[in-house]
RNA sequence: GGUUUGGUAGUUCAAAUAGGUAAGAAUACGUGCCUGUCACGCACGAGGUUACGGGUUCAAAUCCCGUCCAAACCGCCA
């Protein structure tokens, strides 16, 4: 037998029980007499007391061992085990690095990610896994509640033509034919609409073969959702946000500020983003100044002010302004709506002008007047300053400023290929006035951007059959093309559709605000490292010639990283 | 695909003024001491071809070149 409880259970009431305890020594502490275990199990630590006539073997940190003792009162509160006999389950090599240290442990990621299974034994990721699957489990009831049912959809797939690229799965039977891991379920959940389905979602693993950041793996999980008989974009919309606010009151316990909203065209020309960061980032904005001389250049960006930048602040952001200027500006121009800061600015028609682009009335406006001569790089203040921003004032508040950006483009050009593409994906319903379809129409299309970080993106689909053709038309897709990948689909879009929509919405970055953290690798059992490689496995690896044979595969060309 | 930074005991970091004593410390490890510790404490010990290969120099961890590896940014991410 190796336990009769766990160590996290153990407490007061338990007072000269008999116990049976297997865990990892956690820390060990020998003096002359005794000898003192903090016994570490999946559920908790327990602290062991020994004698020393019963302490026969040496043990170091994270030995397994299982002991017998009796539990006795250590003071008030806390209890110990008092230990009689003590058995060494199995060995501990010297390890990598120390897994009882409090908070992150000074030691480098690749070591964290070589040794996953040692970094997985410490608490806080530990803790973060237990979290990611609490939420996972509470997303699935949720869903599962408001008569959603839940589907798989398959992950060998075609390889589609736009978008991120595609994980290649060779074939043995159709030797130079492949299979396509998923990007997203899109295509299933459509025709799962089609099949007559009516709420669908899916906890799908999405693969896409880009470059990591700490937001974003190659492989993610996606809440992916489709619903039947919608045709507006607030019928989605409004559905998120209610899960939206559901989830972090669940799981984060700071209330949301009300959801904003805004088109793409706007987003653009007020954030010069589609993914803007309300809280910590502040953002350019252009201002003309008719009077100012030729000479002169104009700096001009907006404060955020959701945290009440103080008087104090500003000094500080106009510190690291004197710095990087050198003082050599000629003037400077802090601005909210109540002109608190300064009153050399008083032109009304500007300030009017300026309370337009602003996001809230307590927002903050600076202007920089500069000679033409001093070269600025615009970059490196703004860092500087998102950085004392976010380091004194945002982060500690834990705000979440959700925005939704709707009614994107329906096509984007690409310079290089001079072609077009979806900015969504194909099947996005274009909104249109008066018949007319072309390069320059928008779509029912909405991305949830959470302080920056895109959360989750969808549309209302086109359910019509030649509407759906126009549009592979614009994109000039041949027509070869268009029957080898969508003939199936756009020959179901000719069976009564019905209008639909839906989204997918990221669970890793989810997780990641909902824990309030920065590194998505932390959240994620098993993660990548940044070039892609599973530094544990050393995947990818070679496949031996013969396997490539089968496959009639042939390498040409090594590429270095994957040596 | 592009840019940048880095690789020194098992681990985390030092080794200043652009090369100059025998490459140090903490922790982990080993032995011993310590009347109850709780990140125990104390003493002693072991642990290094400074990633690898080449070059410059009287002299290289330090400068240069190449290879490998890692971290971060940009591109990319419908």
């Amino acid at each position: 037998m190796y336990r009769t409880h766990n160590c996290g259970e153990l407490n007061i009431l338990d007072i000269n029980k008999k116990v049976i305890l297997s865990g990892w020594v956690h820390n060990i502490r020998i003096l002359k007499k005794y000898i003192f275990i903090d016994l570490r199990d999946y559920y908790g630590i327990t602290k062991l007391f020994i004698k020393k006539k019963y302490y026969l073997f040496k043990i170091n940190n994270e030995y397994l061992i299982r002991i017998k003792g009796i539990v006795k009162k250590k003071n008030k509160n806390n209890i110990e085990v008092h230990v009689y006999k003590i058995n060494i389950i199995n060995k501990s090599k010297i390890l990598p690095f120390n897994i009882n240290s409090n908070g992150i442990p000074k030691v480098s990621k690749k070591l964290r990610l070589k040794y996953r299974y040692l970094d997985i034994r410490r608490k806080v990721i530990k803790d973060n896994l237990i979290k990611r699957s609490n939420i996972i489990n509470k997303i699935r009831q949720y869903f599962l509640k408001k008569k959603f049912i839940e589907l798989e959809t398959p992950l060998l797939v075609n390889n589609t033509i736009e978008g991120a690229r595609n994980f290649i799965i060779p074939s043995r039977n159709f030797k130079g034919k492949f299979y396509s891991l998923p990007q997203s379920p899109q295509i299933f959940k459509q025709l799962l609409m089609i099949g007559g389905i009516d709420k669908y979602f899916q906890i799908a693993k999405c693969f896409r073969d880009e470059d990591l950041r700490k937001d974003r793996q190659t492989e993610f999980l996606q809440l992916d959702i489709e619903i039947s008989f919608i045709n507006k974009i607030k019928n989605i919309i409004k559905l998120i946000e209610k899960f939206i606010k559901y989830i972090f009151k669940k799981f984060y316990n700071q209330r949301i500020i009300r959801f904003k909203k805004i088109k793409y065209n706007k987003a653009i020309k007020k954030y010069n983003t589609d993914k803007p960061n309300l809280i910590n980032k502040i953002y350019n904005i252009n201002i003309k100044i008719k009077k100012i001389k030729k000479k002169y250049n104009i700096l001009s960006f907006i404060l955020p002010n959701f945290l009440n930048i103080k008087n104090f602040k500003i000094n500080k952001i106009i510190k690291i302004i004197n710095i990087i200027f050198k003082k050599k500006y000629k003037k400077i121009l802090i601005i909210n709506n109540k002109n608190k800061y300064n009153n050399n600015f008083k032109k009304k028609k500007i300030l009017n002008i300026i309370k337009k682009k602003f996001f809230s009335e307590y927002d903050i406006l600076i202007i920089i007047i500069y000679n033409n001569n001093l070269k600025i790089n615009k970059n490196k203040i703004f860092d500087k300053i998102n950085k004392l921003l976010y380091n004194e004032a945002i982060y500690k508040k834990n705000i979440l400023i959700p925005i939704w950006i709707i009614n994107f483009p329906l096509f984007k050009y690409n310079i290089k290929n001079k072609k077009y593409y979806s900015y969504h994906h194909p099947f996005t319903c274009p909104i249109i006035n008066n018949n007319k379809l072309s390069y320059k129409n928008y779509s029912k299309s909405y991305d949830l951007v959470i302080n920056g970080i895109e959360i989750a993106s969808g549309s209302i689909r086109i359910n019509n059959y030649k509407l759906q053709k126009k549009i592979f038309n614009l994109l000039k897709i041949k027509k070869e093309n268009i029957n080898k990948n969508f003939k199936f689909f756009l020959n179901a879009l000719k069976y009564g559709v019905p209008p639909h929509g839906g989204i997918g919405i990221g669970i890793d970055r989810l997780i990641l605000l909902l824990l309030n953290k920065k590194d998505i690798k932390n959240l994620i059992p098993f993660p990548k490292n940044y070039y892609n490689k599973d530094i544990m496995l050393n995947s990818p690896s070679k496949i031996n010639n013969n396997y490539l044979f089968k496959l009639g595969i042939k390498i040409i060309k090594k590429n270095k990283i994957y040596k």
